[in-house]
DNA sequence: ACATTGACCTGAGAGC
DNA sequence: TGCTCTCAGGTCAATG
């Protein structure tokens, strides 16, 4: 689930539940989901502080802690956040809970555990160090900057949408979902892309995504004629009513119209 | 440089 | 019901 348009809604979700509430408490239901601290240096720097703000990067969700410093949370395939009032309401994958004072908690959970939770004093230096590239809904990120992180690249369109390290956010099904409203295959090698379809690439990737963020990357509230709400049930083309077709890139599974995204290479 | 494969984990769902 | 197999929206390392 978590791609950028999920880790907006995320931090949305965390926004309006969890900031300004003193932290009462700091449960590790599951170590493993840690990276780079351990158990109690991050129980003493989280309890009785307070989140203040939070940041998005990519898939990353930066949460400042009175502002010493950022609990990073990345969600891996399956992770979320959850908050609640009752006690009962703990979500089932529960990996780490913070108790707020107004009695409610927030949890991170995660099925299976492929993201992780660490700590970063510093968030340039963080995403310096992680190698992770520029967020595709920078302001900075313009077409330009689009064509320079692709530039010199053999790779197939699909592949280079998704490395973190040239572009951070998007993910297996809003790279189709691109490439989908671009018109364009997704295994096109990136240099034998014309200026047309490059740019047409850019153009869909801010409006997908935008599109996405708006509706709290809930598919069945995207625009009509979006690839995603029809994954899985391999159903006909939203656009032209032919036959959806999967294939694998770069190992991953992937969605398209074989007639309206005709290969050309 | 790039694709492929397997690993990391834990299920859900399909097929038998 | 229960077993086995495949697949899942992320990323990393090893290999060709």
């Amino acid at each position: 689930m978590p791609e950028l348009p999920d880790v907006a809604a995320m931090k949305r979700y965390l926004d309006a539940t969890s900031l300004h509430q003193p932290i009462k408490a700091v449960h590790v239901r599951d170590a493993r989901i840690l990276a780079g601290i351990s158990s109690q240096p991050l129980q003493d720097r989280i309890q009785g502080a307070r989140f203040d703000r939070s940041h998005r990067h990519g898939k990353h969700l930066f949460v400042s802690v009175d502002d010493k410093g950022w609990l990073v949370l990345h969600f891996g395939m399956s992770g979320f956040l959850q908050y609640w009032r009752h006690p009962d309401h703990s979500p089932r994958h529960e990996r780490l809970r913070f108790d707020l004072e107004n009695g409610c908690s927030l949890a991170y959970a995660s099925q299976r555990l492929l993201g992780e939770v660490s700590w970063a004093d510093d968030l340039d230096s963080f995403l310096k160090r992680a190698g992770i590239g520029p967020d595709v809904l920078d302001r900075e990120f313009d077409v330009q900057a689009f064509q320079q992180v692709l530039s010199g690249s053999r790779a197939a369109i699909k592949s280079a949408l998704m490395d973190q390290k040239r572009m951070a956010g998007i993910g297996n099904v809003y790279a189709d979902e691109i490439c989908f409203q671009a018109k364009v295959h997704p295994k096109t090698p990136v240099n034998r892309l014309d200026v047309q379809s490059t740019s047409r690439l850019y153009t869909c990737l801010q409006r997908v995504l935008e599109n996405a963020v708006a509706v709290d990357a809930q598919a069945e509230k995207l625009p009509a004629g979006y690839l995603l709400p029809h994954r899985r049930q391999a159903t006909a083309c939203p656009r032209c009513g032919k036959a959806l077709e999967t294939i694998k890139v770069s190992g991953r599974s992937t969605y398209l119209c074989p007639v309206c995204q005709e290969a050309r290479a």
